[in-house]
Order: structure tokens, then sequence, then C-alpha cells
DNA sequence: GATGAATGAGGCTTCATTCAT
DNA sequence: TATGAATGAAGCCTCATTCAT
């Protein structure tokens, strides 16, 4: 049992902790418990209870969501499909879905949280928008466009919405925007 | 100081409390010192923490935000204007953002309000749709359009994406659907 | 609804909650809600919670019990089998049973009642002991045996005991005693 | 300071404070308070207050107050006497005097202390009956009477009635009923 | 007589965190 | 690394009691 996989199998737990009960719900000692690990320990790897969030926060960030499709080098429609399939099955897992909306909530009382979340809001989305528009510098509608896109997808592949009237929907909206 | 008004001083103080800090974070206690009252009288007017949380949250209930427009008699994309009209101007107000925000968090942990949460996406949403598609018996696909409208208005309301595109978005989509 | 019968029903109401949930456990509110009245009527009537247990514990009283062998007039064995049949007669009685349980567990931690117990024991043995054993004059040792006779039988009818085998137990203790 | 004596220091302040204020009325604050620890403490130690009272009603078991008779292996009269014995010895002691009148009051409305009662009133009874009578097998009659010995033991030897009045009248008992 | 409204004190419990080992 | 022991703060809730009407 190495140091790292004690320490991994602490933020597993914690993550799954965290999804079932939230964030301020599940307490290190359930986590620790989950873990097979003196609470204790998990302050000695994470400091704090807000250290561990920290981590676990990391883990679902959004830019992890469309990993798949930036690697694949698309663009246009194609990618926004791409996209909508990681949002939907990202969100497929019970975990990673309560995960999103824990840390939603999370970050409406807790700055730090926030801020992570507005990186991810922002800075991702901008760069999105240039590979889906195909336009090297996007305009603030552009973005805006992209941010709403963000905002539907999680909301409805949360909800489990049908996919495909998502799909169409984006389309219609790239056809009127799009350059490629 | 008559009785109605205490109680709605309290229920005020927790709508705000709640929005503020989240229904976990926010102590009984700290609600009835903004109400100016003892920590026993909440509990006399609401028997417990959760009694007062279910009374906050069916005043943001979902078909308190569209009441406007039910009573105007609208339909299709009058309906339709209206309905984004209120859930933006329902979640400009911040208070009425973050409990929005706090109570999908709580739906996935507490089953008695994950089932208030469904019954605003089901039973109202297939009144809305009739309304919106000018039918009298929608079909499946007709409710999860509007689902989706539901869940997008409010991710972009609550995020205050810009209110114009999702109108010309979902304008597209009643001109496939509506029947008026 | 005269007064009397207010006072007497929320008295009764006190008798059955205290002897099902003991005195402190019994609320005032449980015992107001059981009589129909409000919380505050109950206060009106007995001052405080512990007015209201005396009034209660008066009613349960020991020389209550065997009240109906004294009107009897009977002495010796006689009496000693009325004293026996009243004391399971009373005990029988699923409230009277638990109230004087509680009774006993009370007066060991709150002087008052200990007592009011003190003076069942005292007092009213002394003058059982003389009828008992035909005596004017009882020496300590009588005493000694009344009150033994007395905890017996409350022991035992409380728990049901086989009321014969007490009964051939204390005829052979008179055997042995009395002048009769 | 080894974690057994803090353990065993929390107990015993726990019986005294039982004792002395009754099962209810003694908080654990106050058992802390007396066993010098911190309230927590108590908790990490025996969960919650009802398993701290389950520790303490073990330590007054009734099978602990004959032990003592057990293990010299007497039968007939000399382990009546010696049982008699340990009954006004065990509850000379002021503190399990007042925890076995406690107790016998929480098992009026608390059904898990209600069992062990039970428990102790039943199976250690009838293994007593077959020494004290000398019988492989006991009748319901010989039970009953053992029952009664025992509620009239306890209620005597908790009221420090005179002991030698008891010893005679079971004596009597047994001259009818044993075999030995 | 009777009630609704209001309070302060106190109780049980959970939790994040730390310290000694 | 890892744990058991210990703590203080804070939270929910109950209760007896009082006051105004």
């Amino acid at each position: 049992m190495s140091a790292k996989s004690t320490r991994e199998r602490i933020l597993e737990a914690a993550k799954v902790m965290f999804a079932e009960r939230g964030f301020d719900r599940a307490s290190v000692e359930q986590i620790a418990k989950k873990a097979g690990v003196s609470k204790t320990l998990v302050f000695w790897y994470f400091k704090n209870k807000e250290g561990l969030i920290e981590e676990v926060v990391k883990e679902v960030a959004p830019s992890k969501i469309i990993q798949a499709c930036k690697n694949k080098d698309l663009k246009g429609k194609e990618l926004l499909d791409c996209i909508v399939e990681s949002y939907y099955k990202f969100f497929s897992d019970d975990v990673n879905k309560k995960l999103a909306i824990h840390l939603l909530d999370l970050s409406l009382t807790k700055p730090q949280f926030k801020e992570m979340y507005e990186r991810y809001c922002d800075e991702e989305l901008v760069e999105l928008a240039k590979r889906l528009f195909c336009k090297d510098h996007v305009e603030k509608k552009d973005v805006a466009i992209v941010r709403m896109i963000h905002g539907t997808l999680m909301c409805n592949a949360i909800n489990s919405e049908d996919k495909s009237i998502i799909k169409d929907m984006f389309h219609e909206i790239l056809n009127n925007t799009m350059r490629c």
C-alpha cells in the first residue's frame, strides 16, 4: 500500500462521498472510513477539508469534460457534436453529475470555488468558441453563444434530457454563426 | 407586531440567509437573529428547520416563476417570450437565483426535496407545453422540448447569459412544433 | 365545560401521560394536547409542572390503595388478604403501576417527593400494623414487618407475581406475630 | 492517563451521576465534567448517551449481584442466605440502590432496557431456582417463587428493611419446596 | 378561563481539527 | 506514515414558563 495509492484511495472515497452527500454533509470521518484509513491521515495528506475539496474539484473540472474532443482536432458541427457527447457521457456518471451540481452550489457561497468555476466558464469557453466557429478572433457575442451552449448542455446533460433535441438546436445556431 | 408579520419576517430572513449561505450552512440561529426573534419562535412557526426550508422552497417554486404569464392568457411565441422574460426577471433577483441553485443541490441529497423538484419539472411543464404548442394533448417529445427549454432557461437566466440568443433559439424550435 | 371538569381533564391526561412517559419525559405540552386545552391553561390551574405532578401523586398515594380495606373494619388475616387484593387490584391498572414506579424513581432525586413517599411508608404503615397484628401499641419489629409486607406486595403486584404465594407467605408471618 | 482509565473514569462518573440524578436528568455534560473530560470524548467512547446508559446498566445487572454466591457452589438454604446477603450488600451501596430504581423506571418507557430487565428476571432466575431447590428441572411454580424472592429482596434491600425477617420468611418457603 | 406568541436555558450530537505516539 | 485520544465550536431541538389579550 504505497503512499500514492493511499492518497488516491482517499481522493476516490472523497469524490464518492462528496457526490453522494454534498461537500458539507460528507464528513471527513465518513470519507476516511470509506477509504479505510484514519481521519487523521486525511488531514495529513490534504491539510484540511477545504484542501480535500479542492483536489476533488480539480478532478471534475470542466476542461476535463471536453478533453477528448480537443485531442481529436475537430471543428464546427463535428466538434459541437463531440462536445455534446462528451457532456452527456461525463454527466451520465452519477458521481460527476452530482459533484458538478454540488460545486455549482458551493461556488455560490465560497469565493475560492467561485473563482475556479469562473475560470472554467470563461477561459475555457473562449478557446472553444474559436474552434467551434472557426474564427481566430471571436467576438463577444460568439463567446456568449458558447457560454449559453455550455450552460444549456450542462443543465440538460445533468437532467438527461433528449440529446438529439439539443444537437438539432445547436446546429441551427451554428448555421448562423460559424465560418466553416 | 401581528402573528402573520412575524411569521413572514422569519420567512423573509430565511430566504435571504438560505440564499446567502445555503440551506445547510445557514443556521436557524442566524435566521432568527436576522428576523429579530428568538430561535425558539422559528420552531414554533415552522416546527423544524426542514419545515422552514419547505416553506422557503414553496416561495421559489417554478410555478411561481411563470405565474405572471399564465394569467395573461398568452400562447405560442408570445407565451414563450413572456416565459423567457419571467425567468430572467425572477433570476435577476440574486436571492432567487441562489435559492434555485441551492435547491437543485439539496434535491440531490434529500429525497423529499427531490420530489418537489420533480413535480416542478413534470406536472408544471406538461401544462406549459399545451399552451406553448397550442395542443390539447401533447406528445412525449413536446414535453421533452419544454423540459429542455426550462433547463436551458434556468441555467442561462441564472448565468445571466444573453437573453436574445435564447429567444431566437427558442423561436426556431417553436416554428417546427407549434400549431398556432 | 365547567372549570372543574377542565381541571380534571387535565389531571386525568397528566396521569396517563406521566404513567406512559415518566414525569420528566412527559411534557406539559403533551399533557395539554391530550387534555384538549392549551399549554397555558395547565399552568393556570396548577401553577407549574411540579404542582401538576404533586396533584397526580396525591391521586396514587398508597393510602388510597388500601382505603377499601380500612372501611371494611377487618383485622388479622382477613385484613391482610384484603390488602393483598387491594394492592394487586390497584397495580393491575397499568397507569397506577407505572405511576408508582415513576414516583419511586422521582423520590430519589427530588426531596419533596421523597418526603411524600416517606410519609406513606411510615405513618400509614404504623396504623396498618396495629390492625394487622391486633395490637394497640406496635413494636419496632411489627412495623418492620409491615414495611416488608408493603415493599414485597408492591414489587410483586407490580411484577404480577403469583398472588397465592404471597398470601401463603404472609399468613405464616402473621401466625408468628399477631394476637388475633 | 491510559485510554482504559479514561473510559473507566467516564463510566464511573456516569454511574455516580446517573444514580444521583437519574438517567434523564443527568446530562452528558455533567458526566463529562465530573470525569474531567470534554463532552465530545464521552461520545467518542460510548457513541451516544444511550450507549453510555447501556454500559452503566450492564454494571448493575442482576447477574452481577449474586455472582459471589454462584462461585461458592452453594445450594438450598445456604445459597439463599448468601443471596440475601448479596442483595443487601449490593444495595447497601447508595449508587447501586439508586441505579436499580432508575433502571426499573427506565425500563417502563424505553423498550430496549425493558428487555435487559426481563432477561434479568427470567433467564437468571430459572438457573437460580434449580440450585435453590436442588432440582434439575424446575416447575413453573418454582420459578414463580424465585421471582417473588427476587422482587421481595430487591424492594426490601433497597428499602433497607430488616434482613432477618426476610431470611426467616424465605426459609419457611424453602422448607416446603426444596429437595435438599 | 383560555389562548397564541414569545423567550431563555439547557440537552444531545456532529464536526473539523490537533496532539502525542 | 499512521493512529487513537482529545477538544471547542456550533447546530438542532425541547421544554418550562411568561405575557398580552
